[in-house]
DNA sequence: TAACAATCATCAGTACACGGACGAATGCCT
DNA sequence: AGGCATTCGTCCGTGTACTGATGATTGTTA
């Protein structure tokens, strides 16, 4: 599907991409973008030592109540071995805790601890804060519409990163 | 302007942040957008085992000829740590040849080796494939206005991440 | 010229992010 | 019940990404 769109001004095929300047190359710029989201959020945040991926996870458990981490692990859309890893230095600073379900020994229950529910509140804040001025180059009008398209792109292709298996 | 846009939907205030599903957040979707341009990449260059952060420093170089690591950095957008680790990796690969600057014996001057230019060539069309398949789920003019919004957010806060100093 | 500050690369340490392999537990299926 | 594929968590290895510290070199300035 989808096999010759080229004509159209821009849309150059495949011939001189890389004569493209990195800064017009979508890639490049999710990936700064990516970047200066996290600087904003750490720097947002300072004192409290948190990380983008932490609060998410944090998050989510917070509005879950209990997940395993499978569960977590497709809400926040990062991998098992990522997710385990991420709340190994959560619980080890306190912050969660995890025991094994009684229903399937194979998984681990997640629960936010009270240390966890009260950093959360510490940094919600910080963290609107953060998102706020990675989005303040825009007119207001222009970010709810970037916001739409961004969700698009990655609900499109919600099934071909990670937990690609039994998603459903 | 905007001061309590609050009501239609979105744009609640810090009060309520936290509640706010994942899905909806900035940060998440620029996130998960990241990722999935990574897998999407990996999987177009397949065979051929190449990262878009490889590829955009070996871009790099193709267009400057020389540079040395600290130009590389900046160029590309990375911290020098950063920049010496790909390196190592590429100059393992025998992809780039690192050598002490002759004005300047502080610093490395990298270059692109026949092998690395010609996995640029190989790589070339996967590369634009990924970058298309990305943005595939707007319309085309949807894409060049989402290309515009995404560059101007990068440059509106291209001074705050890691090479923040001597930036002109 | 001799002390000094700035610059560049590297190293060590931490944190995300993933694939592959493995053991334990589970559910199914005969 | 016994076998067997699946599922879940973990371990290992690799690759991005940054901070802080260190050592070498350079430029400046007293």
């Amino acid at each position: 599907m989808a096999q010759k769109a080229a004509r159209t001004q821009g849309t150059q095929d495949t011939e001189d991409w890389h004569s493209k300047p990195l800064q017009e190359r979508p890639g490049f710029l999710i990936r700064r973008l990516h970047q200066i989201h996290t600087a904003l959020f750490v720097e947002e945040c300072a004192g409290e030592s948190i990380t983008p991926v932490q609060y998410s996870i944090l998050s989510a458990l917070d509005q879950m109540g209990v997940a395993e981490q499978i569960v977590l692990a497709r809400a926040v859309g990062l991998d098992t071995t990522n997710v385990a890893d991420v709340l190994a230095r959560l619980e080890r600073q306190k912050l969660v805790r995890r025991r094994v379900s009684k229903h399937d020994k194979r998984m681990k229950a997640v629960t936010l601890t009270q240390a966890g529910n009260a950093l959360l509140q510490r940094v919600d804040a910080g963290a609107a804060r953060a998102h706020e001025r990675t989005l303040a180059a825009l007119a207001p009008k222009d970010r709810e519409r970037f916001m739409r398209d961004l969700a698009k792109l990655v609900v499109f292709n919600r099934d071909l990163d990670t937990m690609s298996p039994g998603v459903r």
